[in-house]
DNA sequence: GTTTAGGATTCG
C-alpha cells in the first residue's frame, strides 16, 4: 500500500455500472434540468448521459451549493463526473451524487477550444482527458441528433417549445404566481410580443433602453418555482431559458379588428428540463449572442405598430420572417411538413384566424397540427356497452332465419350475449361460412368471432325484431373489414329481411346492406381534420379515395398490409398518447365553400391537392 | 444527519 497521489483516474463505461459502486464517468449530455431547488433543502439537477456505448444513465445530483452542481448549458455537452454513486433504481442503474462528488463540462462542438466549466478548485485534468473529451465529441457528432442550433426570436413559431439566449432588459413582479421578463436577443419575432400589463412603477431596468429596443423586446411570463428564479435575476445578464412555450393569440382592439400577438410562458414545474440558467461570458453562445446584439437591426425598432388583419392581411402570410422552420431538434415531421403539396405551392401560408374571418368560396394554404385524439376503438367499445345494457328478448330467438344460443357471463354482472347462426335454407352452414348476429358481445369477443366465422353483425332485441346498433358502428364485420352505413341515406328495415338473401349474397356487404336498406358507405376516407396552428381552429373534411394517404379506399377493408400501413400514417399524423404540440405539422391546401343549413349560412372547409409525405408512410 | 427526485411540457 503506497500513499501516492492519485495521478489516473479510472473512467467506467455506461455499459459496465454495477449498483452500489462509486465510480467516475464521461458522457455526452443527452438530458438535463438546469439545476432547480428541490422541495427538500438542496438544489437539484437531473442529468442524463450516454457515451460510445450507447448506453445511459440518469444521475440525480443534490448540492446545498448551486455552483457546486454541474454547469451545462445545452444538450451535447460533455461532462465528467467524479466519484458518483451508482444504486439500482426501477432496475435500472442510476447515478446519485456522493461525498466528494465533482464534476467538469466542456462543450460539446467539434472543434470549439476544451475549456472545463467548474467550480471545483484544483481539479485534475490530463492530456488523457483532452483525449477524451474529443473523442466523445467525435462519437456524438454521429451518434447523437446534432445539439440543437441556436433558436432566434426570428424562428420562433406559434405553439412551440424552444430554448431561448437572451439578454435581460427588465424585470417586474406580476403577481404571486407569475413574474414578467423582458429580454431580447437581436432579432425581431415574426408576431408582436405580446405586452404584460403591470405597474410602471415595478419595471426595473433602463426605461429609456427598453423603449428604444421595444420591437426587438419580448415579456415573458415565469411562473411558480421559477418566480424565486427570475426575481434575483440582474438585468443586463446573458440567460438561457429553456422549454419557453410560445403561444399566438388573436385579441380584439378598440377599433374591432383583430391583433395577433405572440405570447411567451415559461410554465411552473421542471419537466423537460423547464428552467432559467445565467450563462457565463467567455461561452460561445453568449459571444454569439452578443453578435446578434450589436447587429440588432435598428430599423426593426421603428414605430410600433400592430399588426391588423383587416389592413394588412399580407403581413400575416408567413409565419417565419426567415423563412426556415424552428430548428429545435426533434424528427423531421415534427418541424417540417407530415405533408405535401400536390399543386399552387405559389399560394402563400395564411393563420387560420385569418380564414375564419373571410367569406367563401376561396383557397388558402395553411400549416397546422391535428387537434383530435382519434376516439375510434373508444367510441366502438362504448356503442357496444350500451348495445350490452338491452336486455334480449328471448322472443327473438331460434327463428326460421337462424338457431340462437345465449350465455349469461358469471363475472361481469351477468351481462347476456346471445349468438344468433344463420342458416340456409334451414341448414346451419360451416362455420367458416356462417354468418351470425350477436347480442350484447364485447369488440374483443365480436372480433374473435370474426376470425372463426364469415361475418358478424352486432345486433340488440327491438320490439318486433333485432336491429343493427348505431352505424357509427360498423353493420358488417368481416375478418378485420370493418363496413360502415351511412347514417343520413340509410333507412333500417328488419333482421328478418336477411331471410330474402339467397346463400351467396349472404356473405356480400353490399348485398347484406341493399337487404337491411343500409347504404353503405363510398370506398373513400371521410374524415374531419380540427386543424390548428396556434391562431385558431378550423374543421376541415378530407374526402380522398387514394390521393391524401396513397392507399386506395376501396382496397384498405381487405388489406391487412394496407390497414397497418394507414394506422401508421394516422399514428404519426396524430399520435397517441402525446400532446397536440408535439404532432407533425402538415402543410394543406384547403377550399373554402357555403352551404345552407335551413336558413343559416354555414362556410365549410375541404382539404384538397395535399398528400402525405412519402418518405414518412 | 436526512430529504430532495427518480426526465417525459401548461392549461396562467
Amino acid at each position: 500500500m503506497s500513499l501516492v497521489p492519485v495521478t489516473s483516474y479510472i473512467y467506467t463505461p455506461l455499459n459496465q455500472l454495477k449498483g452500489g459502486t462509486v465510480v467516475n464517468v464521461y458522457g455526452v449530455v443527452k438530458f438535463f434540468k438546469p439545476p432547480y431547488l428541490s422541495k427538500g433543502t438542496d438544489y437539484c439537477s437531473v442529468v442524463t448521459i450516454v457515451d460510445q456505448t450507447n448506453v445511459k444513465l440518469t444521475c440525480l445530483l443534490f448540492s446545498g451549493n448551486y455552483e457546486s452542481l454541474p454547469i451545462i448549458y445545452k444538450i451535447g455537452d460533455i461532462v465528467r463526473f467524479h466519484r458518483l454513486k451508482i444504486q439500482v433504481y426501477k432496475n435500472e442503474p442510476q447515478g446519485i451524487n456522493c461525498a466528494g462528488f465533482a464534476s467538469l463540462t466542456f462543450e460539446g462542438t467539434l472543434g470549439a477550444p476544451v475549456i472545463p466549466r467548474t467550480s471545483s478548485k484544483g481539479f485534475n485534468f490530463t492530456p488523457a482527458d483532452h483525449k477524451m473529451v474529443e473523442a466523445l465529441r467525435v462519437w456524438a457528432s454521429t451518434h447523437i441528433s446534432p445539439s440543437s442550433a441556436l433558436v432566434q426570436l426570428c424562428d420562433v413559431q406559434p405553439m412551440q417549445y424552444f430554448d431561448l439566449t437572451c439578454q435581460l432588459l427588465g424585470k417586474a413582479e406580476v403577481d404571486g404566481t407569475s413574474f414578467l421578463l423582458k429580454v431580447w436577443d437581436g432579432t425581431r419575432t415574426p408576431f408582436p410580443s405580446w405586452r404584460v400589463l403591470i405597474q410602471d412603477q415595478v419595471l426595473e431596468g433602463d426605461p429609456s433602453q427598453i423603449q428604444r429596443l421595444q420591437n426587438l423586446t419580448i415579456d415573458i411570463l415565469v411562473y411558480d418555482n421559477h418566480v424565486q428564479v427570475a426575481k434575483y435575476l440582474k438585468v443586463g445578464s446573458f440567460l438561457r431559458l429553456y422549454s419557453l412555450h410560445t403561444k399566438l393569440q388573436s385579441v380584439n382592439s378598440e377599433n374591432q379588428a383583430s391583433v395577433l400577438s405572440l405570447e411567451f410562458h415559461l410554465h411552473g414545474g421542471t419537466s423537460y428540463g423547464r428552467g432559467i440558467r445565467v450563462l457565463s461570458e467567455g461561452n460561445s453562445d453568449v459571444d454569439q449572442l452578443k453578435k446578434a446584439l450589436e447587429s440588432a437591426d435598428l430599423t426593426a425598432s421603428l414605430p410600433p405598430e400592430a399588426i391588423c388583419q383587416s389592413e394588412h392581411e399580407d403581413n400575416l402570410l408567413s409565419l417565419s420572417s426567415s423563412g426556415s422552420v424552428s430548428l429545435y431538434e426533434v424528427e423531421r415531421c415534427q418541424q417540417l411538413s407530415a405533408t405535401i403539396l400536390t399543386d399552387h405551392q405559389y399560394l402563400e401560408k395564411t393563420p387560420i384566424c385569418a380564414i375564419l374571418k373571410q367569406k367563401a368560396p376561396q383557397r388558402h394554404r395553411i400549416r397546422a397540427k391535428l387537434r383530435q385524439e382519434v376516439p375510434y376503438e373508444d367510441s366502438l367499445h362504448r356503442i357496444l356497452q350500451d348495445a350490452a345494457t338491452n336486455i334480449p328478448d328471448s322472443k327473438l330467438q331460434n327463428t326460421s332465419l337462424y338457431d340462437s344460443k345465449a350465455w349469461t357471463t358469471e363475472d361481469q354482472g351477468g351481462r347476456t350475449v346471445v349468438i344468433h347462426f344463420v342458416k340456409n335454407n334451414g341448414i346451419l352452414p360451416l362455420s367458416s361460412e356462417c354468418l351470425i348476429l350477436i347480442e350484447g358481445g364485447t369488440l374483443e369477443e365480436i372480433t374473435k368471432l370474426s376470425s372463426t366465422f364469415h361475418s358478424v353483425i352486432p345486433v340488440k332485441s327491438s320490439q318486433e325484431d333485432l336491429e343493427v346498433l348505431d352505424l357509427s358502428m360498423p353493420f358488417l364485420i368481416q375478418e378485420k373489414a370493418h363496413h360502415y352505413g351511412c347514417k343520413q341515406c340509410s333507412h333500417l328495415k328488419p333482421i328478418q329481411s336477411l331471410s330474402s338473401l339467397a346463400e351467396s349474397a349472404q356473405r356480400s356487404p353490399s348485398s347484406v346492406a341493399e337487404v337491411l336498406g343500409i347504404v353503405p358507405l363510398q370506398y373513400v376516407f371521410v374524415m374531419t381534420f380540427t386543424l390548428d396552428d396556434g391562431t385558431g381552429v378550423l374543421e376541415a373534411y378530407l374526402m380522398d379515395s387514394d390521393k391524401f394517404f396513397q392507399i386506395p379506399a376501396s382496397k384498405i377493408l381487405a388489406d391487412d398490409n394496407l390497414q397497418t400501413h394507414m394506422d401508421m400514417i394516422i399514428n404519426m399524423l396524430c399520435p397517441p398518447g402525446i400532446k397536440v404540440d408535439t404532432y407533425p405539422w402538415l402543410e394543406c391546401f384547403i377550399k373554402s365553400y357555403n352551404i345552407t343549413n335551413g336558413t343559416e349560412q354555414q362556410i365549410c372547409y375541404q382539404i384538397f391537392d395535399t398528400t402525405v409525405a412519402e418518405d414518412l408512410i
